[in-house]
DNA sequence: GCATACGCCGGGCAATTTGCCCGTATTCGC
DNA sequence: GCGAATACGGGCAAATTGCCCGGCGTATGC
């Protein structure tokens, strides 16, 4: 019997999970919670074998939940649940502790096997986040990243930061030909055309920023 | 008793909402589909009194789901019910027919709420929307957004999705120039100077999930 | 029914920027 | 000292942009 923490902060969600799970003989809820303290004291109180948590919790973040409860060396075994198909979030996801990494776009089969692998202490991950980050080991992503060099990065995230080439040229008292002429490399160098691309793929990179942006 | 007809992509979700509204004696789950066209279908075959959809599903966005069955002079009542708080989002499902926007993160009494209020033909908006909306109105915020025109909104789109003004003009089958001229004038509408700043503003005001959803 | 406005489409043209080449200067490891 | 890598920037043709224009079709208002 797998005693289960559900943690979300959509209560209707919940529910959903409750339905869901409560239909396989070896599972079984035992507590739930909709933010990361009291996801905590819900743990404390009563030890789960697994924890699934959404990623967007109100306040601290789910991944700061897996991160913590990994630091207190906590037994309980965790699956992250989230609806962004990102693999950058599972990779966050995996690094800060977590075994599993299953999206919402999953069917319910899918979730019951991974929670069923991340019990056993195995990986899971659903099929499209898999092939997401396989993709992005392939694909030279963010390895070209790292092939710029220290000023074309911080050029680039000058360029990113919505400043104009001549502000940059002179902000760095650099020649603003030289500033076009590293601007035109980085494109060449991340193999993208626009400046758009350019600005999703920064953007894209520096996860924390970006929420920092969408935030506001 | 009222008719319901569930749309949600996501099966655990459905079974929320299924487990939530069965204890409603008034109420009563008489479909479900995951995707617009299943929708349609359950609703041809047996029309219900409200039809409760999320924006996102796969194909074809709620959005365009809701505009349809107005179209069709359908009697169903709409309510959307969506994870986004993106008052935007709200904005165009009201334009586009639904009585009412709840997001994902009200109480399970604000949806119930909510369903009787528009089943009963009136609007209902969860008060984390109404409040956003209220905001958005006095701050100039996005409503610069708003100046923009269906077909200059549909070209930032495109354009914010990394496609070149070659690849546009040919999708929409207008002249490259046009497209241009077009993204000149944006640029102007929304008082930027780059197509970074642009894309920055873009991804803030969240215009690619916006219709992401919709077309492509 | 008419006038006005507005959105869509695209031509035109100058001015700017870009794409891409090049060479030089400086640093760093060996 | 030497090779390699990097920072810097000139040069030039080509492409793009910025900004103007007018022609249509269709709402909107009187």
């Amino acid at each position: 019997m797998i005693a289960i923490l559900l943690v979300d902060d959509h209560a209707v969600v919940r529910a959903g999970y409750r339905a869901l799970l409560a239909k396989q003989p070896d599972l079984q809820v035992i507590a739930e919670a909709a933010d990361a303290a009291e996801a905590y004291r819900k743990y404390r109180q009563q030890p789960a074998d697994l924890v699934i948590t959404d990623i967007s919790l109100p306040g601290s973040s789910g991944l700061e939940l897996v991160a913590r409860l990994r630091q207190l060396q906590v037994d309980a075994r965790i699956l992250v649940f989230s609806m962004h198909q990102n693999p950058l979030f599972a990779e966050q996801a995996l690094r800060a502790g977590a075994l599993g990494y299953v999206t919402k776009s999953s069917q319910p089969e899918e979730l019951l096997r991974a929670v069923r692998e991340v019990s056993a202490g195995r990986h899971a991950l659903s099929a499209d986040i898999a092939q997401a980050m396989a993709l992005e080991m392939l694909g030279d992503g963010s390895s070209a990243l790292r092939s710029l060099t220290v000023r074309e990065f911080e050029i680039l995230r000058l360029l990113v930061a919505g400043h104009s080439v001549e502000a940059i040229a002179a902000n760095l008292h650099i020649s603003p030909k030289t500033v076009c002429n590293c601007h035109y490399l980085i494109k060449r160098k991340l193999g993208v055309g626009s400046d758009i691309e350019l600005t999703r793929l920064a953007i894209q990179w520096q996860v924390l920023d970006l929420l920092e942006l969408a935030g506001g």
